[in-house]
DNA sequence: CTGAATCCCGCTCGATACTG
DNA sequence: CAGTATCGAGCGGGATTCAG
C-alpha cells in the first residue's frame, strides 16, 4: 500500500490515473459512503444501529449506501429469518481495506482542520472569499 | 501521519471522528478537488494549463475549485502584471501535505478497481441490484 | 425491525455569453 | 489569457408513507 509512487520532489503529473481518482471518488466521495465503512470498521451491525450511528442519515440513503456497497463486494449484507426481523452488515476484506484510506483521510482533517480554518478565516479578512463571504458577512 | 490509532483488530468506533470525516469529504470530496490538487503536485501551473490538464473541467468549476483551495491555504495564487496576463497556482506545504491522502487513494483505487468492478459485475447477475439494474438490463 | 416507494426541494454543475 | 455573471437541467437527498 505505500509508497509505490514518490510524493516529494517535482515528478511528472500521473494522467491516467487520473480515471481512477475519478472513480474511487465517484464510489466512496459521496455523502454517506466513508462514514459507513468507518462505522462498520468495529464489527458487524444492524441497520438500525447502523442508522442510529451514523448521526443523520436518513433510510433512503442508509439503504442506498449499503446496497453500494454490498453491490461493490465491499460488505455483506446477512438477513436473519428471524421475528423480529434482524440484518447485519459487515466489511468484507475488500472493505476493510479501505479503512486505511479512510483512516488516512481521517488523521489528515484531524491534523490539519485547524489549521485550515484558520486559513479559511484569514482569507475572508483579506478579502479572498469576497463574493459570498460578502454576502454571508452582511447578511449575518 | 501513520497509525495514529491502530486499525487492526476489533476496536471501537471513533465516534469522535466522524464530524471530521465529514468535514474533510465535504471539503475534498466534491467532483473536482482532488484532480486539481493531484494535477498540480507537479509543480505550479497556469490557469489554461489546469484546465487543459484536467480534462472535463469547465472554467466555472475550475475557478470555484481554486478559489475554495486558495482560501482553505491549500494552494497560492500568484498574478503576474503583464500582457497577456498570467496567473500560476501552487500547491502550500498543507496543500502538499493532502497528496499523500489524494495518492493513498489513488494506489487503493489502482489496486482494487478491478476487483471492484468484477463484484459490481456479478452482483447484478445474481441480483442484488435487482432495481435499477433489472431496469437497465431491460431497457438496454 | 427492515426496508421500498413516492414526492419534492435545493443545490450542484455544465453551457453560454460577457469583461478586463 | 483569466476570469465573472446568468440561466437551466439533473440529481442528490430529506421527509413521509407503505409493506413484509
Amino acid at each position: 500500500m505505500a509508497s509505490a509512487r514518490q510524493i516529494s520532489g517535482p515528478c511528472q503529473a500521473w494522467p491516467e490515473d487520473s480515471a481512477f481518482i475519478r472513480e474511487v471518488l465517484d464510489r466512496i466521495g459521496d455523502k454517506w459512503t466513508m462514514l459507513t465503512i468507518s462505522t462498520l470498521s468495529a464489527g458487524p451491525l444492524r441497520y438500525s444501529d447502523l442508522q442510529a450511528n451514523i448521526a443523520g442519515i436518513s433510510q433512503r440513503m442508509l439503504t442506498q449506501t449499503l446496497k453500494h456497497l454490498e453491490r461493490d463486494g465491499l460488505i455483506t449484507r446477512t438477513a436473519y429469518a428471524e421475528v423480529p426481523p434482524r440484518v447485519e452488515y459487515e466489511l468484507t476484506d475488500l472493505g476493510r481495506s479501505l479503512i486505511e484510506v479512510v483512516l488516512a483521510m481521517a488523521e489528515w482533517a484531524v491534523a490539519h482542520h485547524g489549521e485550515i480554518a484558520g486559513n479559511r478565516a484569514a482569507s475572508e479578512l483579506t478579502g479572498i472569499g469576497r463574493a459570498k463571504a460578502a454576502a454571508k458577512a452582511s447578511a449575518g
